[in-house]
RNA sequence: GGGCGGUUAGCUCAGUUGGCUAGAGCGCCUGCUUUACACGCAGGAAGUCGCAGGUUCGAGUCCUGUACUGCCCA
């Protein structure tokens, strides 16, 4: 086919501008036909696997750029490893997310039909939720594939399906029965909108005004000549209901005659009496010195409490009345009962005074509504140490869970990157706080354990026996007959299988299930493995556990991390993933993180629509840098005239905003479907992401470019010394950034490896190698070289960039593959052809040895500064861009071979016509003239004397100044005798070449004197 | 209150074990329809590295203090 009817032809099938809309569904199309993305097992050993579990996200919603820069990286890690050969598998899935699933569907039926879920029951809330969670789990999975995730779609899991449950269930059993998990009556966040427990992880403190009540209760027997009252203060005062007693400072002398004395809580009739106890909780500082202990309703006086072994009255009931402790108040809304409280004590008389104050109170992350501190049952996970140790899963002996994980980081089974967060990890494991797994909801793994009241112990006895013999031996249960702290005898059964007929044997005894479900994460922490098929032992867990890598953002460090690394030790006996990397938070313009409740979140489909997955991947890449928390600035673009309104607070979550440019208003992502119909739906705008699709739109011309040229390119067999200069310059630059693109990656440096590819791509290929050879390309001499130099490369870039930028790549790589089948250097590199650039090889981590020359990018780089001064002096000059100039280089005679042998790149570069090369060459006349090290360039005919003598009287008062500084530092004694001698060396000959500077640029200046 | 970051060009960020004249992208200025790309090419201007001390022959880099800022934990 002749050259020109083939050029038609191609750019016919590659558009001038690279359009994603157009090739991303046709690349999605090939790979999942290519079942690229699914993993088996197979021979391959345990180093050429490749494991990555997507950190699953919550069906609470869709997913934001948050989500979208994690799996962005996995995605890279990933196609990485398949690229190198490994048998590799990224695991998709989603989390059922109890609380916050659960609050999100229960707001919204209230809103909607202004109904609880106890209107509503159980199960038909449960059934609502499942509505809910598979129209979100059907957004995410399908955000993710959009985003070009490499995950094998047929392994998708949820945490609540059948086979997780499996999971669940023989953890909570084996843990049960190790002793692990206990009931206990433990002060918990109460959630009394949620009516349930949630962890101080899920709690946060929010200022609110309130007021100081400053109350005193009477002494019973109050020491002669003293006090009759205690005074104390209060901003709640409706827990005095559940005072217990009065706390003093040990070292407080105004009270020490009172302590052991009682004073007298006169809500109750007849009043109750309290001790008054010496405790360091009281500060002697604040107020009257004296504090109100109520242990049932605050987690200080919980500790006092525990230390004085006092009684623990809980006055509440759960859903925030005052409960049948409460005497007289009893059945009274919290707020109600404080009124009256109030009001009774003022009316007794012992009220002194109200102050305003703002009170930090806790709230529910997930309800956002007021925490209360709460004592009631729960199921606890022991992470202490216990005294005959934990066996782990590898049968070897652990003090405790949190000790267990804190050793494999320590020890450096798992390693953390950055390595900072590391000690987030360990602090947070070294508390060994017991886990509170017990959740008062409807959504998520019912606690498998049944359980009936039994009277006294005899009879208890009984019971046990019985059920024992009815279970029979075929059924997995754990029996435990205990006394609560009530003192009530119970009977506990825990089911390693929840099968039909167990239950039922242990219903018809009188034995009901706990009502409680599991706290999410003790599902979600068995991830790693339990997608795999565990407890059963698959060929999938054998061989895809451990997995490879953790990638995910620091907020979950304990509360997910450490997690995974502990029951993956204790059920399986190994770590979960030899690394974790943490990468950074995206936050909005104005440096606050992206949440849905602040409306600063972006829908990665928007950012697609917009620019195309291949740019949102680059500029997520692009801003993956060490330092955490990158700025994403976002702004609207108007759907009626394209102008773009900077997102504001005013305007972050408002369902239209007016136009900056038309004033016409446009709906946003709040927006209902009307409100889109009317106004037009704005795009999301941001820098970050022109700069991805910029860098694509590059990719894909100088792909096309490079198309254009290489039909028919050959595979000889080439000697690389004997290569044009440009040749051998861009090959052994192609091989370093090989090396070093593999570095970075190994070390998660995403933003170093993807900016060292642009500029390698970019600056060396497209600015200077492609602006070089285009003669040579078009039918010159060496044409042949040339061309297949040029494939070779687009081979390797598009290899290179592919797990970063997969669409785009992808799709060039089939051009390539039609336009020059055969690519390669026989005997100097010989990759392998693929058809689908996913499966094809990466580039080697050593990268092209024989094609590395450090003398010959020495070399280049002296011409490319000669080619900038030239430039530099045209420019200046206005000489025009058409006309060529002369020049006259005066080179040392290091550099004069060289620069003879290759004059002709400046020449091509920037327009050179005449080219003078001397070692003694004098400035001529008007020229122009650049001083660089051992050379001097002069442009002739292109300046005037009497400025360019002015410009250079400035040079050489600046490289004085310099060689005068260096001079300095080596006349130096401390410099010279403790200094590197690398380092001195090198200083030296900098000096050499600021003189030798000077004394050309003397010279010159000589002769315009 | 404790812990961990950040503060470098107008903006967003790099800057390896301390060692040449501190870099990039965007923006800005100048020129350019040049054999793919104006989502482009060539050139240029622009930084007291938050502040104050200290260690060192030498500090953006290490130490101490301090200011501002963000996150996590209590």
């Amino acid at each position: 086919m002749p050259a020109m009817e083939l050029n038609r032809l191609m750019s016919d099938v590659l558009e001038k501008a690279y359009d994603p809309q157009s090739v991303e569904p046709d690349m999605l199309a090939a790979w999942e036909a290519s079942k690229a993305f699914q993993a088996q097992p197979d021979d391959r050993t345990p180093d050429k696997r490749f494991v990555v579990m997507i950190p699953l996200p919550n069906v609470t919603g869709t997913l934001h750029l948050g989500h979208a820069i994690n799996n962005t990286l996995q995605d890279i890690v990933t196609r990485r490893r398949r690229m190198m050969g490994c048998n590799s598998l990224y695991q998709p899935g989603t989390d059922h997310a109890g609380i916050a699933t659960q609050a999100v569907v229960e707001r919204r039926i209230f809103s909607e039909e202004k109904k609880t879920r106890h209107d509503i029951g159980r199960q038909e809330l449960v059934r609502r939720i499942w509505e809910w969670k598979d129209q979100y789990e059907k957004t995410i999975l399908g955000q993710l594939k959009r985003m070009g995730c490499s995950c094998d779609w047929d392994r998708v899991r949820f945490t609540l399906d059948d086979r997780y449950s499996d999971s669940v269930h023989e953890t909570f059993f084996r843990w049960f029965q190790a002793g692990l998990i206990y009931r206990g009556e433990r002060l918990v966040n109460w959630d009394t909108e949620l009516r349930t427990a949630v962890s101080d992880d899920e709690v946060y403190h929010e200022t609110v005004k309130g007021h100081f009540w400053h109350f005193k209760y009477r002494l019973k027997d109050p020491p002669a000549g003293g006090p009759t009252h205690l005074g104390f203060a209060t901003t709640r005062p409706e827990t005095m209901l559940g005072d217990v007693a009065l706390a003093v400072n040990p070292t407080d002398e105004r009270y020490k005659a009172l302590v052991g004395r009682s004073a007298l809580v006169p809500l109750f009739d007849p009043p109750r009496e309290i001790p008054i106890v010496a405790d360091e909780w009281a500060d002697p500082e604040k107020g009257t010195g004296c504090v109100k202990i109520t242990p049932a309703h605050d987690p200080n006086d919980y500790a006092v409490g525990i230390r004085h072994g006092l009684p623990m009255i809980n006055i509440m009931t759960p859903d925030r009345c005052v409960s049948e402790s409460g005497g007289k108040y009893s059945g009274m809304k919290f707020a109600d009962a404080r009124k009256a409280i109030v009001a009774d004590m003022e009316a007794l008389e012992l009220l002194d005074s109200v102050e305003d104050l703002d009170v930090q109170l806790p709230h529910s992350d997930r309800s956002k509504s007021a925490i209360e501190p709460y004592l009631s049952p729960q199921w606890f996970v022991r992470m202490g140490d216990i005294p005959d140790g934990v066996t782990l899963g590898d049968k070897t002996k652990t003090p405790g869970l949190a000790q267990a994980a804190m050793d494999a980081v320590n020890d450096g089974r798992v390693r953390i990157t950055p390595e900072r967060y590391k000690k987030t990890y360990v602090d947070w494991l070294s508390e060994k706080r017991d886990w509170c797994i017990s959740r008062q909801l409807w959504w998520g793994h019912r606690i498998p354990v049944w359980s009936t009241a039994a009277g006294d112990a005899p009879a208890a006895e009984q019971i046990a026996s019985e059920i024992t013999a009815a279970l029979g031996t075929d059924t997995r249960f754990e029996l435990r007959n205990e006394e609560t702290p009530k003192g009530e005898r119970v009977v506990t059964v825990c089911l390693a299988r929840e099968d039909e007929s167990a239950v039922s044997t242990l219903e018809s005894a009188g034995f009901a299930q706990d009502p409680d479900v599991l706290d999410t994460w003790f599902s979600s922490q068995l991830w790693p493995y339990a997608t795999l098929g565990w407890p059963e032992k698959t060929p999938d867990l054998d061989f895809y556990y451990p997995g490879s890598v953790l990638i995910t953002s620091r907020d979950i460090i304990t509360l997910w991390v450490a997690r995974m690394v502990l029951s993956g030790l204790y059920n399986i006996g190994k770590v979960p993933f030899r690394d974790v990397y943490i990468h950074p938070k995206i936050l909005d313009g104005r440096g606050e993180t992206m949440s849905k409740s602040k409306g600063n979140g972006v829908d990665p489909l928007d950012v697609i629509a917009m620019y195309g997955t291949d740019a949102m991947r680059y500029a997520l890449t692009d801003m993956t840098t060490e330092t955490q928390d990158v700025r994403m600035p976002v702004e609207y673009r108007c759907p009626h005239c394209a102008a773009v309104t900077k997102q504001t607070a005013q305007n972050m979550q408002a369902k239209t905003v007016p136009c900056k440019g038309c004033k016409k208003k446009f709906a946003t992502r709040w927006a209902d479907e009307a409100t889109v119909a009317e106004h037009g739906r704005a795009q999301i705008a941001s820098e970050k992401f022109e700069i991805g699709r910029n860098f694509c739109n590059k990719l894909w011309n100088a792909a096309r470019f490079a198309f254009m040229n290489i039909e028919g390119v050959r595979c000889d067999t080439l000697d690389v010394a004997s290569l044009p200069t440009e040749d051998q310059w861009i090959l052994a630059k192609l091989s370093e950034t090989i090396r070093r693109v593999h570095e970075d990656l190994d070390r998660y440096r995403f933003s170093a490896s993807i900016k060292r590819l642009r500029d390698f791509f970019w600056e060396a290929l497209c600015d200077w190698y492609i602006e070089l050879t285009k003669a040579r390309m078009s039918g010159g001499e060496r044409s042949a070289e040339a061309k297949q130099v040029l494939a070779f490369c687009m081979d390797q870039i598009l290899r290179l960039l592919h797990p970063c930028i997969p669409f785009v790549t992808e799709r060039l790589w089939g051009q390539l593959n039609t336009v020059a089948p055969q690519r390669g250097l026989p005997g100097l590199a010989d990759p392998a052809m693929n058809d689908l650039l996913i499966t094809a090889e990466f580039p080697p981590r050593a990268g092209w040895s024989a094609l590395e020359n450090e003398t010959i990018v020495a070399t280049f780089e002296t011409l490319q500064s000669v080619t900038r001064a030239v430039r530099e002096l045209r420019q200046r000059n206005n000489a025009p861009p058409k006309e060529s100039v002369t020049v006259t280089i005066r080179a040392s005679a290091e550099q004069i071979a060289a620069l003879r042998d290759q004059g002709s790149i400046v020449q091509r570069l920037a327009n050179v016509g005449e080219l003078h090369i001397a070692m003694d060459a004098t400035r001529p006349p008007n020229s122009g003239t650049v001083v660089l090290d051992g050379l001097q360039v002069f442009v002739h005919d292109i300046a005037d004397d009497a400025v360019e003598g002015k410009r250079l009287e400035t040079e050489m008062s600046e490289i004085e100044k310099q060689i005068a500084a260096k001079e300095n530092k080596l006349a130096n004694d401390g410099f010279v005798r403790n200094a590197k001698p690398e380092v001195v060396q090198a200083e030296r000959e900098r000096l050499a070449t600021l003189n030798e500077r000077r004394a050309t640029l003397q010279s010159s200046l000589a002769l315009l004197r």
